[in-house]
This record gives C-alpha cells, sequence and structure tokens, in this order.
DNA sequence: ATGTGGTTCCATCAATTGATTGAATCGTAA
DNA sequence: TTACGATTCAATCAATTGATGGAACCACAT
C-alpha cells in the first residue's frame, strides 16, 4: 500500500508524517539496526504500539523511508534538470553540483540513508532499493554525457557516480570533517560546494581522455 | 592493552588472530550494531564464550579492530610516501592514488570501517577514532601541498578528503555500483582508478582558483 | 446519551543478544 | 603419570527489542 506513505507525505502533521519525518532522521543516523521502534517512538513521544498501529512492522517503516526519500530525491532531480536546461555543460554542472549539495545539507538524512544503502548489509535481505541505477544514468543524460538513459557508457557512469558520492560524503562526514578544518557551517557547506566544482567539473569538460583501459 | 592486539597481529594463526580477522571484515559488512558476537563466533567456528574469553566484551573487540585497521592503514600510508617522495606532484598523485586504490579494493573491510565511522552513529559514545585528521594531514604535506602536517590549509584538507571518500566510495559500492556498469571485478577495480585519476590529478595541478569564498 | 470507528497506551510475550559461570579439555612441564 | 595453567564449550542469565492484545479514550454522527 503507498496510500499510507502518500498520506503521511501530504500531512506531515498527522500522526503517519511525525512518526515518518523522525523515522527518515534516526534511521539515517543509525541506520536500521542501530535503530529501535522505542528511539523513534520516544522521540516522536508516543508509544511503541502506536507506532506499529500505524506502519506495522519495523521493516515496513523503514521501506516506507526508504520510498519516501527516493520521491524527494526524484523530484528534485527533476526540478535542476528544468533549472539547467540548454544551458552550456560548463553552467549546468556547477548549478546542479551548487543545488543538489545545497540540497543534501538541508536534508542530511538522505544521503545518511543511501550511504547506508550502499555500504551496508542489512541482515535481513532488502528487497526496495534507491532507484539509484536510473537516477544516475538520468544524471548521465540531462547532463548531456548520454543520449538516452539507456546505454550510458561505463565510464559516464563512473564519473556521475563519483560526483554523487563526494557530495553525499561531505554531507555524511561533515560532523567527522567540520572539525578537522575548524570552520562553521556555513563556511563548511560553501568550501564543500567550490571543492566539488573545483574537482568535478573539470572531469566533464576537459578533453584529455585517460578513461581507457 | 595493546598486548592483546599485538600478538593477535603478530600471529594471525592464533585463536585471537583468527577472531579478529573475521570481526574485522563482519564488522565492516554490518557495522557494530548491525553485527553480533554470535555471527562472528559461527564464522570462526567457536563459542561466543570463547571470543569473550579473548577478547572481553564486544565494544572491546570493536575497539581492537579500529585499532588495527587504523595501524595497518598507517603501515601502508608510509610505504606510499617512501614510493612517491621526490617525484613530482602529478606522478605522486598518480601512483599514491594507484596504490591506495588497489589497498583499499584489496582490504575492502578497512573502506566500510572507516566510513562507518564517520557517517554512522552509535549509540554507547566511540572513544577512539581512525587518528583520520592526522592521516589526512599526513597525506596533504607527503603531497606537497603542505610545509608540515599542522596548519593544513583548509581547502588542502578538503580536498585529500575529497578524494580519499572517492575511493573509499567505489571500494565499498562495489557490490551496489559493479551491477550498475555491468562489469567483471577487474575491470571494475581499473576502471575506479582511471575515473579517480582522471577527476582528481587536475584538481591538485590546475591553476585556476575557484576554492575562495 | 449512545454507539461507532479510529486512535492511543499499558501490560505483556517471545526471540534475540551480550555476557558469565562452571565443568570439561588440552598441552606441557615436573 | 600427575599437576597446573590456559583454553574451550554447554548451560544459563538478564537486558533489550520487535511485536501484540485488550482496555481506555476521543471525535462525531445519530
Amino acid at each position: 500500500m503507498a496510500s499510507a506513505l502518500e498520506k503521511a507525505r501530504k500531512d506531515p502533521e498527522s500522526m503517519k508524517g511525525k512518526i515518518l519525518t523522525v523515522a527518515r532522521r534516526i534511521f539515517g543516523e543509525y541506520g536500521f539496526h542501530g535503530t529501535t521502534t522505542r528511539m523513534i517512538a520516544l522521540e516522536v513521544g508516543i508509544d511503541i504500539s502506536t507506532l506499529h498501529y500505524h506502519w506495522g512492522e519495523k521493516g515496513d517503516l523503514y521501506e516506507a523511508v526508504v520510498l519516501d526519500i527516493s520521491k524527494d530525491l526524484g523530484q528534485e532531480l527533476i526540478k535542476v534538470e528544468k533549472r539547467i536546461h540548454g544551458l552550456p555543460l560548463q553552467d549546468r554542472l556547477a548549478i546542479s553540483i551548487d543545488r543538489m549539495t545545497e540540497y543534501f545539507f538541508a536534508h542530511p538524512e538522505i544521503s545518511n540513508l543511501i550511504l547506508f544503502r550502499y555500504f551496508g548489509k542489512t541482515r535481513e535481505e532488502a528487497g526496495l532499493d534507491f532507484k539509484v541505477p536510473e537516477f544516475t544514468a538520468d544524471i548521465a543524460r540531462s547532463m548531456g554525457l548520454a543520449k538516452d538513459r539507456q546505454n550510458v557508457p561505463p565510464d559516464v557512469m563512473m564519473k556521475v557516480l563519483g560526483m554523487m558520492n563526494s557530495i553525499h560524503s561531505f554531507v555524511c562526514g561533515e560532523n567527522f570533517f567540520r572539525p578537522m578544518v575548524n570552520l562553521d557551517r556555513g563556511t563548511y557547506i560553501d568550501m564543500a560546494k567550490n571543492t566539488l566544482k573545483f574537482i568535478h567539473i573539470p572531469a566533464f569538460t576537459q578533453n584529455t581522455d585517460l578513461t581507457g583501459a
């Protein structure tokens, strides 16, 4: 049933919505196994039975969170795509990196959950995924690096993945990295953006072909 | 007591050593909370009480794993540093990326645990860390991007962090990314290396200064 | 007020999990 | 062989955790 999720997404003030919001954050911070239903319920200020009443078992709530985030991300990607449509590659890259970085820093639980999904195994096999392959191919296409979303060359996929992962890394690693460079949050975000642009734009615009095996 | 760890490191065939080896992998795959002492014991083929006899409580074993990996990584960095000493920047970067990528792909649990350490919260506060700040500063210095390991400029720190994280991402994300690009392991690793060099070398060698706020 | 459907919480359960105890086992030196 | 320390395991405990049942509560139409 996507109806439960749709209702929660449309009415964030409802109990379903409040639980979903908190669950996104807690699952993002602690991962699936590190999160207990009691942690979420406590944060919302409700009993665990209320949580189960609305979302079923823990795994179902987690799937709802993944789906919720996947939808948000998809919407954001469409917005960015419209914004950059028709611009020269250099500008498309710069604007995309700025906006996506801004977006993920505003919603760090998205980056957190995506990285957890990539890297961490769950004891019970997880069925649902983040549509990362589709999103990645879409980004490649909207960047003008591939004609259509099918048949994106592997090296382009790798570059796009590398770029997205770089953003996620700076977002998820903020608690760890920011004390290292001793910057306030705003400056850290700006520096992340500039570093990302500085690093990744040349990778897509330079002509030298080093990617051949 | 570092003596227990030292013994395990010197004699990987000992029970302490076998447990440590398995623990590295399992903790890396499932994270701290996702790993149970029974999973480790089962894999080693022993009883959990034997595991506790050798390593104390779960958190102690995890700390030993972190310390173990930190030492391995430190040794590898020293090797790389010797290898690239005196070479021009371009070569230092290329060789470092090749070797570090090769190394992490050969020991993916190191990348896994580092990323878990960065990104995931543990319910009980973890005391020990990976000496990432020191390592990062060391890398910056050995790259010739800073005079000494103190006072590495923030933008250089960010670039180095970005580079290291990119490597970890390709390593940790292999199970997720490789099916997307449909490559065998060797080709995937080669393409990761080339992509990393292609992306990061220009970031350190080009003159354009985009990092200023 | 009365009933009804939807919601919430208290009490509780079963399974999992980290950890310990005490008995058995093994290697080895006397 | 015997004795002793080190190691291993079966059995067990207490705490945590996911999940449920049933009573209480609430809003609202009749």
